[in-house]
DNA sequence: CAACTATATGAACCCATGTTCATATAATAC
DNA sequence: GTATTATATGAACATGGGTTCATATAGTTG
């Protein structure tokens, strides 16, 4: 095929990178168990055994998951006694409000 | 663990339905592959052979890729002869408008 | 100290889905 | 008609990652 230039209308490669960690983020917010841990961690702080009821999943895979959003930046942790409670970042938040804007 | 009521701050269930309608979007928009064709659709009409030079990928792909996005309701196709040419629609609009917002 | 609770984590399993392959369809050119 | 090009699509494959399981760690209570 052979239609011309066209390729000023289309992004060049280097844009691509920027795809490439915004696909990665997306993987990681897109996943359901994990929105619902960033829909409950919108309304503030919450200690993993909190979210562990209202999605009624297990602790272990709650775990985890806030495990890949804290490495993500999205999430952090304070420790009190056994509690461990858990908060959006700025980051966090940012994102998740855009997120929430999609109908 | 009871620590008194606090689903006065928590979503109930049926607020996970739009959850899990949002992570299935996240889902189909999150893709490497597919992000980049929303990305090169963003700047206007392509047809499939056009994408397919863009983001080095088979033409096989980029169909699956397209007719996924197309039953999603984010792109539209128009035939012209030979070649067939898609789009974003409104609703794709809106939404990559929104995710090229993330930085 | 032992018992219990909250949380973290590595390994294994299993399934969804991205990709490839082969082929079909449809439009054009000759 | 045949040949060629652009696109679509179903089936098979293969890999990633979500989930579970078992266990470890750490704090609390008595």
């Amino acid at each position: 095929m052979n239609m011309g230039s066209y390729s000023c209308c289309i992004p060049d490669k280097h844009e691509f990178k920027h795809v490439s960690s915004l696909s990665t983020l997306l993987k990681l917010v897109g996943e359901e168990s994990r929105l619902k841990i960033l829909c409950i961690l919108k309304q503030g702080q919450h200690c993993v055994c909190e979210i562990e009821e209202h999605i009624n999943q297990s602790q272990s895979l709650i775990s985890h998951h806030l495990k890949d959003l804290k490495e993500a930046g999205m999430v952090l942790d304070e420790k009190k006694g056994l509690y461990n409670y858990y908060s959006l970042t700025k980051k966090g938040k940012e994102i998740t409000d855009l997120l929430f804007q999609i109908k």
